[in-house]
DNA sequence: CAGATTCGGTACCGATCGGTACTGAAAGAG
DNA sequence: CTCTTTCAGTACCGATCGGTACCGAATCTG
């Protein structure tokens, strides 16, 4: 109904759906789910507040639709990650797509799935944990990307794929902490290459101290 | 005034100061800045709004005396970390400090300076630079102690000891991120057991792809 | 054209936000 | 005791929250 055949009686919708979801993401990502009024996601979508509510429902819709577009968007180095040939090569698009992302340019610092929500009070516990089921979405499929590798013979035989795919999913949150915080790409791209030399980390007991 | 001499004149205060403050830092914790509503915070802290503000100023103040009381009390991992003897038990102490206190049985999941306020509209900018302020203070202590541990020979002398730090941050943040999704204890101290084998990584150029 | 449908805009809903004036009681000094 | 100070509580402030009823105008079908 909202994005089906579009309806052939009534007035036409004056303004871009795409482009005011988009705004509304902006939104979201600069200053968070209870951060963003409904003025403010008004203002930025340039539609008023019944506008919104007619195309998009009501403002936790409109998340999850900003979360979606994110998904798609500015987040879509994740699922490119996961079609790279062999192990290193995820991690390595996944973290390097991690530092792009968090300190674009023309985009607010830091990830959406992050800092969109990550404590709450009661209105915005739903919102919370979707960007929870949505960070632990991709660390299950990366895990499952890393079986296959090591299914493969890609990663040892021992390597344990979920923890694998647990620390790197840490790193990419931890950087977009920074990112958040103002640190600048050239830095992150640093860290992210620091992890990525020694990746991957060994498995097994612990090294002696050195 | 609030905190110096006890006034000798006066009916005296009928709450425990300290007590309350706990109770609100553990609000903060778990709702963030601004998901912790007065109503919220007073109900935990035992008084009425009156009380709170008489004894703490406003939400903003109180804000930055629980960010104080979690420093020194469930954070204080940190200061302990910087005076560890060496690099190493420096960086397996932080991260080791990191795993407990966001997965606390007692206590919220995951990191009051992370998720009390990452992003934010405008009436709660000013807590999120107060945790921001509060992150980079402790990454500039611990770059300071690295660059100690390279001056003294206990880290390598081409070593990046700012970098070093700042690797050592995203990885704890990260971890943190983890913990607000509820990931348990147990795993986050292996990502923190495998981030330590590798450490301290290479700080040259990138090693070829295996 | 007539009739149906949806548009964008205003004005408003009850609830809650952070913050404060006021009050009567409690506890100090003298 | 009186006087002063601070207590804790109620009731309220204007502003804003997310959400909606209603409106005239615009644009479709037939």
């Amino acid at each position: 109904m909202e994005t089906g055949q579009k309806a052939a009686i009534g007035r036409p919708r004056g303004f871009d759906t795409e482009e005011a979801l988009e705004r509304a993401m902006r939104v979201f990502w600069e200053q968070g789910y209870e951060g963003a009024s409904l003025t403010d996601l008004t203002r930025a979508m340039g539609i008023n507040r019944t506008s919104m509510y007619a195309a998009f429902g009501n403002k936790e819709d409109l998340f999850r639709k900003s979360l979606e577009r994110y998904t798609e968007g500015p987040a879509s180095y994740g699922a490119r990650a996961l079609r790279e040939p062999t192990a290193r090569q995820v991690a390595t698009a996944l973290l390097n797509g991690a530092v792009r992302a968090t300190t674009g340019i023309g985009s607010p610092a830091g990830c959406l799935g992050v800092q969109g929500s990550l404590a709450a009070g009661e209105p915005g516990s739903n919102a919370r944990d979707v960007l929870t089921t949505w960070r632990e979405e991709f660390v299950s499929l990366l895990g499952d990307r890393f079986q296959q590798a090591v299914d493969e013979g890609d990663l040892p035989a021992d390597a344990d794929a979920g923890l694998l795919a647990r620390h790197l999913m840490t790193v990419a949150n931890g950087i977009a902490v920074q990112a958040a915080g103002g640190i600048t790409r050239d830095v992150l791209q640093q860290v992210a290459d620091m992890t990525l030399r020694s990746w991957p980390p060994a498995t097994g007991p612990a090294q002696p101290d050195a």
